[in-house]
DNA sequence: CGCTGTGAATCATTTCACAGCC
DNA sequence: GGCTGTGAAATGATTCACAGCG
């Protein structure tokens, strides 16, 4: 199994995995088997020995997994161990609620600088940090910050993206409704809210 | 193909070609053809014809779609003709960004309420609503309200579904990092902003 | 002729079922 | 004995390739 190709799907179902464990932490269970922790879950548990198993042998046979172990092996899995610098492009409504989203901190993304291209919000303070002009996004591979997320309306969405990926950006996480180019070196992940309650009333 | 079984994936499709036929709609385009369809959505055309075909014959042979027939068609299919009324739990961040958020005016929600637990937010008003107590919850079926979207914390998540269950509702947008449990008859969608960022150091 | 609609083929993912090991 | 790790089987989704039709 060691050497096959990995699925997408899986590496989607890793942080879940990961938000499982920390809750089994909370509770201050040791160990925790496939079966327990797919429960919580709402998973198969050979789905989630089979998803562990494409990155080594975590597990103990008869016995299960060891629950802190299993989370630092996830949070290496994912590179979550180290802090991710993160611009925010879009001081608009939803960036502020972004900016103020615990979510975030949990899993290393610390937001270190916020872009807009409106003047009025330039220079502003939001969170702590202040808006910057978008026209300075080339300054980010000087920081180090190596992941964006766009927040901004559509229509300027894909020339964000273009100045990210200029600066060096690695990863882009994409609010806006808009599918965006890239080289393939750069990974994008689009949420589209709007989108997915679209199909909502489908199934009502 | 008609009888046949449609995939979820099929209806996640869905809201997207319609974003794409609103563009070419707008562009004044007559007529679309799959292939055109697909390049500026970045699809196979062979799925979206497939996707469509579950539903009807929507296309003419050697000539394509008409755009505002198909856009009606999706609209209909996806049960997006009538007005949605809809609830919102959580007037936090992630609340108000929900409501100023404009993509949802577009599919035709209408946020008609907003409730929270929070004593000094309740009375208040937020863009144009007035936070209600969120043990009036069973009122939304009085109100004809059918849809919810919960931004509350993780914590408050599944009591709040359960509320929502008892007040009729029939699909859930879910925001908190947590798995809702609900009859099948109600469908979740749920939306984890944290979690899809967490995925995204691995592909750097 | 050109594009839809769709069976058939391919490809990917999930689940089963059990060998292997603690 | 019990749970992991994983080939093999089953299931599901995507893409191909072309018949059918305007």
């Amino acid at each position: 199994m060691r050497y096959r190709k990995i699925p997408d799907e899986s590496i989607r179902r890793l942080p879940v995995y990961l938000r499982g464990l920390l809750y089994f932490a909370e509770t201050g269970a040791k160990g925790v088997s496939s079966e327990k922790l797919a429960d919580f879950l709402h998973f198969n548990p050979a789905q989630i020995r089979k998803d562990f198993s494409y990155f080594g042998y975590f597990g103990i046979r008869g016995v299960g997994y060891d629950v802190n172990t299993l989370i630092k092996q996830t949070r290496n899995i994912l590179k979550l161990g180290n802090k991710h610098k993160t611009a925010l492009i879009g001081a608009g409504n939803l960036g502020k609620a972004i900016l103020a989203y615990p979510g975030f901190g949990v899993y290393g993304f610390e937001i270190l600088a916020v872009f807009d291209s409106d003047q009025a919000k330039i220079g502003k303070k939001i969170s702590g940090r202040t808006v910057e002009d978008v026209s300075n996004l080339r300054t980010l591979k000087k920081r180090g910050i190596s992941l964006g997320i766009v927040a901004t309306p559509a229509p300027a969405a894909q020339q964000v993206a273009d100045a990210l990926v200029d600066a060096g950006i690695t990863g882009i996480l994409n609010f806006a409704p808009h599918h965006l180019i890239v080289p393939k070196k750069v990974k994008v992940i689009t949420i589209d809210i709007a989108m997915e309650l679209g199909r909502l009333p489908y199934y009502a």
